[in-house]
DNA sequence: CTGTTAGCGCGTTCAA
DNA sequence: TTGAACGCGCTAACAG
């Protein structure tokens, strides 16, 4: 600050009242430079001399102020926000999904709108009257499927759109591949020595999601190119649905050895009925989940692990590119899932019992 | 709309190219207002002809129009967007919280702005940079102890703050009495007849949170009252922090009967290491948690339920509420818990094998 | 390198 | 009941 002659009793800049909604002029007017230079300043830009610069940032910060994202974003048109759409903020998936894309937005000063959008109406509502133009600048869809209809309503608005969970041709997405790893899962418990392995999937009101249709897929792949039948049986979604099949499985003629279960949470329900009714896992049974969530550790679940977390940095990441590019990104990014062997898959018992058979094996 | 006599060819009103971006002078044109009457039909100011305000309306859907937020909050003042403040973003109740909160904010169409804290640096940051006019309307803090000079900062502001999740004097807050409801946990385990009752409790670098603190100390207060001996062991949170505690609690002279976990997560780890040391629940020790989480009704786990879906929306409606008195509002919320009586709870094996003891149960 | 000017899209005075 | 003018706080072109 530049020491100036003052008469004492005179109220001098250090006296004068700090503003308390203060503006861009104020901090123009203690740094003693017009408002462009503050602006520039502030924003980081080129072309201010350092010495001039420092002392913007001063002013600045001794009379607390922060730009008003409101207004500059009138003006360019970015409002450093991003919207992110869930189906449901429960589930462990999404909470750890959301840590991710919070870190990496957080890393370049983006803000987080989240939006719970549980149906389809709520998704069109959304769609329809929330991303004009000046609100968010891009949309991350989590595990979620935004119709056509939406799609092409974001595109006309010129809005960037960043799948996460799900692979959309021709989008940005982060995605992996839900058939090859239920697939890896299937030959885990082929390659113990089970034959009669059951899946468990679950549908609710709207039918099958994607990755439950795609997870079932690769089941059907891996028992077929086993030569094994493959036994579906399908309930509600969550532990209750894993508990009703795992009922009506324990009912068949010949109940399987395993049983593959959608979801950790699906086969939380599993391993539930199973307790309840005395049998043995892995010793009578062996179960598999898919997510790798908090509590499959804790029960000792074997399971398929996805790097969820990084699947939201990634998402972020790709829409953040896309602001910056001010363009669609179409980047794919696929991630790894890896199978997470723990106490819940076994050789089966006939094999055990007879001749002694290996445990093979492969990814 | 009102038929004109046209020349063939001429272009009529319905040909013209819709803007991509409409903004409000597209709508009056196609309406033939001015300005200001869209804007007042928009609003639902009063002051406008029926038949005007349906013909604006017309003239705002055909050309998907929506109020830029940004432009007009720079007017009013008014973001309709509400900051959410957690610490975690993965655990189950903030999730859940979460949800409560966006389903109260979605109906009075606010936007629900997150961000996660972990420390107390992000949360200085937050506070000192974020909250400026012009971002956000309130806050929710979510099982936060923002500090006293982040609530000054806020004040000074103007900005309203809600706390969920803690009871905090002369500010507006949804709450439950964690001391009251772990005494009647405590009680619970009691009255079934054990004495050496334990409680888990966890604390991490930070120290204790104050939704612990307040739990022990209801279960100091239950235990003095019925002239049993506490037993406290502290461990780090989550579930490696009860399985720890519970094999510190094994290793003890006098092992205890029953152990009370901080919460549900807590006793996770506290039944993990009872089932693979073969202890059984709750044949040789009673097991009791907090928060009635999803995996606990699964495990049987006895537990302490808080409405946390009410606690988010009813933090909500404090939000909103301070914001059309654009005032602080001090509002007190109190929600009561409720002990879930599962099965990792019994009378205890000293009892059940001398002479016969009723199992009573208070509040 | 810095200051001046003209809007960004809308709400809100006023006057009609 | 409606319309015209002004300004919310800031950035982007220019000119200096």
């Amino acid at each position: 600050m530049v020491a100036l002659p003052l008469m004492s009793g005179m109220p001098t800049i250090v006296d004068m009242p700090l503003p308390e909604h203060p503006r861009m002029s104020d901090v123009a007017a203690r740094a003693g430079v017009s408002l462009s230079t503050v602006s520039r300043a502030l924003r980081g830009a080129s072309g201010v001399a350092p010495a001039v610069r420092a002392e913007v940032e001063r002013a600045a910060a001794e009379l607390g102020y922060v730009v008003s994202r409101g207004a500059s974003s009138l003006v360019t048109g970015v409002t450093g926000r991003i919207a992110v759409l869930v189906p449901f903020l429960q589930p462990w998936f999404f909470g750890v999904a959301l840590a991710g894309v919070s870190t990496r937005l957080r890393a370049s000063g983006q803000d987080m709108l989240v939006y719970q959008v549980g149906d389809v109406d709520e998704l069109d509502a959304y769609v329809r009257s929330l991303p004009l133009r000046s609100n968010v600048d891009a949309v991350i869809a989590v595990a979620l499927d935004l119709g056509d209809t939406a799609v092409a309503r974001l595109d006309e608005i010129g809005l960037p759109v960043v799948f996460c969970g799900r692979r959309v041709p021709g989008r940005a997405c982060v995605f992996t591949d839900d058939t090859a790893a239920a697939a890896g899962a299937t030959r885990h418990l082929l390659n113990l020595g089970h034959r009669r392995v059951a899946y468990v999937c679950s549908r609710d009101q709207t039918g099958f999601s994607w990755s439950s249709r795609d997870r079932l897929r690769g089941y059907e792949a891996a028992m077929a190119e086993a030569g094994a039948e493959a036994v579906v049986v399908t309930e509600p979604p969550g532990h209750q649905g894993g508990a009703l099949a795992m009922a009506r499985l324990l009912s068949m003629a010949e109940p399987p050895t395993a049983v593959f279960a959608e979801s950790d949470d699906v086969a939380m329900g599993v391993l539930q009925v199973a307790r309840r009714s005395g049998i043995d896992v892995p010793g009578d049974v062996s179960v598999m989940g898919f997510d790798d969530n908090d509590v499959a550790a804790l029960l000792d679940l074997t399971t398929v692990a996805q790097p969820v977390t990084e699947m939201g940095e990634r998402a972020a990441e790709l829409a953040v590119r896309a602001v910056r590019a001010a363009g669609p990104v179409r980047d794919h990014v696929h991630l790894d899932t890896r199978l997470v062997v723990r106490q819940s898959t076994a050789v089966p018992r006939s094999r055990r019992e007879g001749p002694a058979g290996g445990t093979e094996q492969r990814g």
